[in-house]
DNA sequence: CCTTGACCTATGGGTAACCCATAGGTTCTA
DNA sequence: TAGAACCTATGGGTTACCCATAGGTCAAGG
């Protein structure tokens, strides 16, 4: 089968399957005469197998080595396991960081309810943004 | 004051303060004979108003819509109510996913407590991975 | 005066996982 | 046989920086 139809079968783009190719996550055949990507129903298995490891945090580097492993015939399972162990408490961490965000975002906005808009002067922007802490602490990447 | 300065008053890198002026947050004087990015007083203030903006989860680009306003001598803070009150909605939206996925990690080590490590067969590449549910759902951006 | 080290500049590439546009070739269907 | 729907490779965009490079500038000490 072509890129659309695994796209199809599997639920994703083709641009998707097209990137995936790309990352060597697929190894697709080559049709000799059109250099189509010509996928096969090992492809498919393969694909939702991405799906799934996509859908518990691995990122398609990881994923990429796990299949490597696979393909080699070494047991990918130790490397699966380290691999969730040591994401987590990152997730959780990043969960963290997102509520104290949240956090923040809503102590302004209540304490901003009863604020007037000023316009500004040679020294203030925006007074809502300027009654709040300074940094000097924590970073952010929403 | 040059660069460097400026970062180390500010408390952030020289590259994110030359970052800030790429990218229109900062407008420096040059000075004539060597091209160097003169800062001022004020860029100061620019940069601790940044900070905390950052901080509220502003991204870069929204901060030069508020400087521009500002610099205009519009109000910035209606749009600085706007972004915020329409950011935080996806923020949690943001940490429901990240929960979802900490749930369906902790799910999968839990249940692979006591599964064996297999090798990987020409239908198999992990079972770990594979006795979990297929995708057809919701999408990660660890 | 000259060297050394700390600074400055602009440019371009990297990060993650795709999405999109382009230009041009191919296959299917009416 | 034309047009639709597909395919290819390439390159640029997303976010907020970080880093490397090559080359110019400056202050201080010997």
């Amino acid at each position: 089968m072509k890129v659309t139809e695994l796209a199809k079968r599997g639920g994703v783009t083709a641009e998707t399957v097209r990137h995936y190719a790309r990352e060597r996550l697929l190894a697709p055949q080559r049709h000799p005469d059109n250099g189509y990507q010509l996928f096969s129903d090992t492809d498919l298995e393969r694909l939702r197998f991405i799906q799934r490891a996509r859908k518990l945090g691995f990122s398609v580097a990881e994923i990429r080595d796990i299949l490597t492993h696979a393909d080699q015939g070494d047991s990918p399972c130790p490397l699966v396991r380290d691999l969730l162990a040591s994401r987590l408490p990152q997730i959780r961490a990043r969960i963290a960081e997102l509520e104290a965000l949240a956090e923040r975002m809503e102590q302004a906005m209540e304490s901003w309810q009863q604020m007037p808009d000023g316009s500004p002067d040679g020294h203030s922007v925006c007074r809502l943004i300027e009654s709040f802490p300074d940094a000097t602490s924590t970073k952010e990447t929403p």
